[in-house]
DNA sequence: GCAAATTTTGGTACCGCTACCATTTGCCCG
DNA sequence: CGGGCAAATGGTAGCGGTACCAAAATTTGC
């Protein structure tokens, strides 16, 4: 009968009725380009394996606009909460504890997380890049990155690093909201303008990277020689490129399950322990260093 | 009281009873690199903008999941859904009509839609490349392709204007699903190899261009002289590629918004007229060909 | 000042399921 | 063949809103 009248059981009266809506919502900066879509892609076929459905909402790296977009998802109901980074205090944070729907924080740590967590350290990864870049004998460390609070973290400590080592003071080109590579293309022209002898660039992302990389081409200017670059995020085409990019790898799609998983452990009264969880990080080494 | 309480309403109990979810559920193939991510962004802001939430599934370029997927979406009572590409006849497309829930196609031209349609032709496409190339005299085409029926399409018309035009039968590299940069690099290798005369290829996606034109420089082919490259969908970072990619412009934030608003009306009861409407594409020369 | 029209308020049926209780049925075994 | 137990079946109260109706309160017009 249910095949001849094609009847398709309504899930909204469902949940409503079970208060389980086998919804995960997610919060996303961006979609475009996005170093989170491994995760999110990860994210949303675990869920969907399972029976679960993914609600997609871009903040669009606001903070006005997270807080409709998490009022609108607590609205719905959704069995967890997905989020792209930390969330530092705030009406928001409060909302969401408030609600009580389990939530994971991703791509980030922090000492006081919501609930659950799975995430890596910026701090550390500024650091070992700057080490990474002292050890190859660099001296003269810069910084590309874009306006972002996990970047900024990065960065500061990669600074701290190459001071720590006894290095002049890193050299910081602030590309603003824009990642794009054009973006990172001007951003090594202002680099070789204003600190010509910068030897090493760390950038807040793989795309103004391969930014910088392509406009030391259209200067010919030796890379690695000249001018060793590092990314971040191994995003799928830079191990490709030519130069093949070295970066900082992160395993996007790892993340993304994990995540997944916990949302679901917990939204099916399981326990989740550790609910923190820290993944790996790792310097790829290709051509550009 | 609202506030002290910090009350929220239940979407889903509200969805129950007035059968309108204000939800809308989106089907893409994949999320990562996907040249679909545009339409996306600009679909869920619009959306969002209006107070809907947008649902993300995945199909997978797989059918049955896609069947699984649309089950599950039609479950959630949506107000609309949004699909990339068209649905051929099938049990999806039955059960989608039976639903009776509001459908928009889009990238794509059918002159049987389920309901709305955002797309543009891709036979139109293929032609124009290909005339492209004749018009820059280039004699010996071909085409670097991934499994994608849309893909196909655009190849066979491209094909058969360069046969109509005189020109020896197009050499056809496919490269099967994977659309990286790698698969990019090694169809270049097969290429030169299969048919070392060919002096034009034009790929099914700018990621797959991207590897040939980097292939290209890696084997000190001289592009566009030696051979044209023409991409497909006018992504984000090619133009600011070195060289920078020629390559087919679609307009995916319109097409989105486009989508979005057809849908929304649609769901607030008004007529949507024309239902069906063409997009733009074009043919942006850059230092590829 | 009063009737008519309009707005506000109060109350209830129902959206389509799930969870749970109360039966009824089937089955095994002494 | 009947008692005890598990499984199947039937029935119902919500889940948290919306929509709509009726009644009351207010405004308007003359």
């Amino acid at each position: 009968a249910v095949q001849r009248t094609g009847y398709v059981p309504n899930r909204m009266a469902g949940g409503l009725a079970s208060a389980r809506s086998r919804l995960i919502a997610a919060v996303v900066p961006s979609t475009v380009m996005s170093v989170f879509m491994e995760t999110i892609e990860a994210l949303n076929s675990t869920l969907f394996d399972a029976g679960y459905q993914l609600m997609l909402g871009q903040s669009g790296y606001s903070a006005d606009r997270e807080e409709l977009l998490l009022e609108a998802i607590i609205g719905r109901r959704p069995d967890g909460i997905f989020l792209t980074g930390i969330m530092g205090a705030g009406k928001g944070r409060t909302r969401l504890v408030a609600s009580g729907i389990p939530v994971v924080e991703t791509w980030d740590l922090t000492p006081t997380p919501i609930d659950m967590l799975v995430g890596f350290s910026h701090l550390d990864i500024g650091r070992a890049v700057a080490q990474f870049f002292v050890a190859k004998g660099r001296k003269r460390l810069a910084l590309v990155t874009a306006e972002d609070e996990r970047a900024a973290r990065r960065a500061a400590a990669f600074a701290e690093a190459a001071e720590r080592a006894g290095w002049p003071p890193v050299h910081v080109v602030n590309v603003g909201a824009q990642r794009s590579l054009r973006s990172g293309r001007d951003a090594l022209a202002r680099l070789v303008h204003e600190c010509p002898k910068a030897d090493a660039v760390f950038c807040s992302s793989d795309l103004l990277a391969v930014g910088l990389a392509t406009e030391a081409r259209a200067r010919q200017i030796d890379v690695p020689g000249q001018l060793a670059i590092m990314g971040f995020g191994d995003v799928p085409f830079v191990a490709d490129m030519l130069p093949a990019l070295s970066t900082v790898q992160i395993n996007g799609a790892h993340i993304g399950r994990l995540a997944a998983q916990f949302l679901m452990d917990r939204a099916e009264g399981r326990e989740v322990d550790p609910a923190v969880v820290r993944v790996d990080f790792s310097i790829v080494e290709r051509d550009t260093t």
